[in-house]
DNA sequence: TTGACATATGACAACTTGTCATAATATAAT
DNA sequence: ATTATATTATGACAAGTTGTCATATGTCAA
């Protein structure tokens, strides 16, 4: 998170500094950020930077974090419309969060934050991801097999990013049998 | 892969490089890799690195190149082995890759590799990869559903290589469970 | 011996990041 | 209103990074 000073700064000034940010990660993949840039865009100091994030990381995460909350609400949402199925859940999570990456303003970080995801992905699924304690209760598990539910939970997740990333990748964000092919081999199976 | 004057040195000069860079990508993360060290330890002048490699990828690319032929070798011996059945042939895999990380001179280079492995994951399992085809006509396809095998193989090895990173990242190589957990899911679906 | 080609070199330009002493500004206290 | 204190802003700087290129040194065949 960004320091206190950051977070002082009057809104405009704020705002004027993401946006910077965000170009900055949308034209380039993480390696190639320039805190350089960011801060001749936003026309801010070297030092100010410093003053405000530790590293790029931070400022990273940071950028994260403000989508990470909307993203998260999908999640809840797909949850209670499809009365906690796991499978339905996420066929409908996946597209709802294709979509939502397309109609973003962060498509273009979105898009490179997905090309290097798992570079990052501590931040988004690891176990006792706070998300899932939300959800647990709006499962149903009677159709399910005896597995930890998290277990579960993380598996599903890791591969609905993964197919995101392929989709967003490879511009085909029509394709969206690519995740329903996985999630049918999770849910029923490779064997017979 | 490296230039041909690079393949044309003489072996002890080439090995004397591949160690200076094996040392640096084991202890520092792809990102932090230093060519400025690789050459220092090496001996080698800067121009001399350029000509040798385009860049730090390149000098990767072949570092991994070098192991991936001992790693294909283990992949064919599994589901030989098995008798091509992909539940016990993944199984074995996991555990054999496990062994080579951690018996192999290049341990400390496969962690951070493991911990960006996505990074740099398009190397290894993308649609068309080779090894796929080698083994095809190993695998038993006659208890299998009726999914395309590629597709099936490479969730497989995905998951493969997640939970080796799993556990090199988590320094507990010994939890050999985890895999298996995810191999099951993988096989028998997670629905009753 | 002389060309012709392959290989080696390190100085160089053009970047990068993170720090820090200093300067400017805002807020509080007298 | 003036002083004192705390907060915020600044850009020069050190110490690094990469990739290039003119030049030098090998090597081998004619």
């Amino acid at each position: 998170m960004p320091s206190q000073t950051f977070l002082n700064l009057d809104k405009s000034k704020q705002k004027k500094f993401i946006d910077a940010a965000i170009l900055e990660f949308s034209n380039n993949i993480y390696n190639d950020v320039s805190i350089n840039r960011i801060i001749m865009n936003a026309g801010v100091s070297r030092g100010s930077f410093y003053m405000y994030f530790k590293d790029k990381e931070e400022l990273f995460e940071y950028l994260l974090h403000i989508n990470k909350t909307l993203l998260d609400e999908e999640v809840r949402n797909c949850f209670m419309e499809c009365d906690g199925d796991l499978y339905n859940s996420f066929n409908m999570l996946y597209d709802r969060i294709v979509d939502f990456i397309i109609d973003n303003d962060y498509y273009g970080m979105f898009k490179n934050v997905f090309i290097y995801f798992d570079m990052h992905k501590r931040h988004f699924y690891k176990p006792g991801y706070p998300l899932f304690l939300e959800v647990k209760g709006l499962i149903k598990t009677d159709n399910l097999k005896d597995e930890e539910l998290e277990f579960i939970f993380i598996m599903l997740l890791h591969h609905l990013f993964m197919s995101v990333t392929y989709c967003i990748n490879n511009g085909c964000l029509e394709d969206k049998n690519h995740f329903k092919r996985k999630l049918d081999i999770l849910c029923y199976g490779i064997y017979k």
